[in-house]
DNA sequence: CGAATAATTCATCACCCGGTGAATTTTTTG
DNA sequence: CAAAAAATTCACCGGGTGATGAATTATTCG
């Protein structure tokens, strides 16, 4: 009896920087980028399952091998993406958490500060960066939604950036209950990434009013309306709260 | 040159009540409604790109043909079972928010008012309702953050719905513009499916103190939380809004 | 140049997919 | 009971799937 043997080829060659490098280095045209982007933008637009590795080589102008050659899974081309831009965003977000505790406006900490520190550099890279980080959003709105892997996958990426956040607000919030931050929490994350998820659905129901795409008009909403929603959840009303519970 | 002939086979036998029928009809255990439940729970906890037609029909303990035999095809499945529990909900939603509007408590219509009778169905259901309704709220939330069809799907079941909530909720907020109304309701539709998603998420990262499964702790805390970002967005802001403009 | 190594392609495998037409079985009707 | 109709199964098709090993091409290094 033959039972499977694992892949004895490991997930890409060597990356050692010196020989035998592809066609271009410097420019962003590797076949390894130009799978990832094209990973990115089918997954972000039609969710992991239905697009194919063969969707992926073909848009990107490749042969399917390659795309194992470098990821060895199609499992592992998706990692590859979620993990591409990551690092970056939750370096980025916890610098802004941190300064804008270090240096709040006048009257010291908000809520509303703190959420729109965490929330400025998606909405950044997704108005300034171009429509590689909206494909990202996208994605990463997918995960989050995916009753499969998404929470875990989620949690392995944004776990820290997230409860660096909640410590913060921990601190500008003191009377406030875990469980209620939390929840309150989990909200946020829901409305933003629908906002992300560019499913066209507000297009259709204020008849063309509002647009998906319009990140713009969505952050100049979203940082007040969690903000009023996480005080009006997480401030002391234990009296309201033992009644509905 | 022979082209595609399209099905001359109809979606389904002809549903008269007399003839022919299945082994038990009163009873709910008809094949027919053995595959509509088989691809609900199968389709909201892996999506429907996941799921292949022979899944459900495993599941379902009935051949494949069977399946296209009622339903044609696999969009027909998931058509089925999206809308077997639509048309019910919906009206339920609306009598609740007539019936507020009607008689409101003391202080008259207040926001937090409208979004929890527009929100108590879909608790009720879940929470009294079994496993199917999670089930079917779990794939609602997967249908949302679709970005191929969803959009279009939702609109074409609960815009109705929807529309009468805003309509509500523009003759409470009176100062309202309709953009600030829809992207507020946007915010809480990615609160309220990535709720229903199930994802396990904030068990992740509440270090299991808060539970995905817990709908009455979400319930509990979703109606206020929003009610208060819609007054904080909706509410006359125009110098604010003219600036961020 | 020529050897070494990385990048890329080619041909292929075993399996799963959605869907269908023709039997076959079960149920209802007269 | 027989005839009719509905429900269900069986066998199958064409095509797509993720993945792999061997061959081929491009690049770098000595």
């Amino acid at each position: 009896m033959d039972m499977k043997v694992g892949r004895l080829r490991a997930s890409g060659p060597k990356r050692k920087r010196g020989p035998g490098r592809p066609q271009k280095s410097a420019n962003g045209d590797d076949a390894r980028e130009r799978i990832l982007d094209a990973a990115e933008n089918l997954f972000a637009h039609h969710g992991l399952d239905a697009v194919s590795v063969r969707d992926v080589a073909r848009k990107a102008h490749v042969d399917t091998a390659l795309v194992h050659y470098y990821f060895a899974t199609k499992r592992g081309v998706f990692d590859a993406v979620f993990q591409r831009r990551a690092a970056i965003l939750n370096k980025e977000r916890i610098a802004m958490i941190d300064a804008y505790e270090a240096a709040p406006g006048p009257g010291g900490v908000t809520v509303e500060g703190l959420i729109e520190a965490f929330l400025s550099p998606l909405f950044d890279a997704s108005v300034k960066g171009g429509p590689k980080w909206k494909d990202y959003f996208a994605l990463i709105a997918q995960v989050n939604n995916n009753p499969d892997w998404g929470g875990e996958t989620m949690a392995r990426f944004f776990d820290p950036v997230i409860r660096h956040l909640i410590a913060a607000l921990r601190r500008a919030l003191p009377s406030a209950r875990d469980e209620d931050l939390f929840w309150s929490y989990h909200f946020l994350s829901g409305a933003l990434t629908l906002t992300f998820a560019q499913t066209g659905r507000i297009d259709l129901l204020s008849d063309g009013l509002c647009k998906s795409t319009d990140f713009a008009a969505a952050s100049a909403r979203l940082s007040r309306y969690i903000a009023a929603g996480f005080e009006a959840v997480c401030v002391s009303r234990s009296i309201v709260r033992k009644r509905t519970k």
